[in-house]
DNA sequence: GTAATGACCTTGG
DNA sequence: ACCAAGGCCATTA
């Protein structure tokens, strides 16, 4: 499978996070050091599907804390409830306190 | 082989 | 303050 190391590492880093936490694209991709290569990050999660361990790409979200990718789950529903599962209150498909859920690679891992 | 798209973010007008 | 366009990497048609 072509699945270069960008995707692996977004995927390291995706499973990094904590539960009852969510981080963006942008953070993800910044932590790789390719702030502009979000879209690439996006792109990694549509793939996540197909990686062995599953990735939990819920806790993935935008920047503005919107759940972009809740469409490509197997159910749109599937990403809210397993965000609510962690905790994390989703209304009108944006994460509730994003930013006080907001976890960042940069910081939590880096230290 | 070229062209277009995508779960985004940043910068310019 | 808001609207528009560009850029990045990989995949798919």
């Amino acid at each position: 499978m072509p699945q270069t190391d960008f995707f692996d590492m977004v995927f390291q880093v995706v499973r990094l996070i904590p539960k009852g936490r969510v981080t963006s694209y942008g953070a993800i991709a910044a932590y790789l050091g390719a702030k502009s290569s979000s879209r690439v990050v996006g792109y990694a999660m549509n793939a996540s599907h197909r990686v062995k361990p599953k990735v939990p790409a819920h806790r993935v979200v935008n920047r503005n804390g919107q759940l972009t990718g809740k469409h490509h789950f197997d159910t749109p529903y599937r990403m809210q409830e397993l965000l609510e599962k962690e905790k994390i209150k989703v209304e009108n498909d944006t994460v509730v306190e994003f930013k006080a859920k907001y976890w960042d690679p940069e910081t939590e891992l880096r230290l």
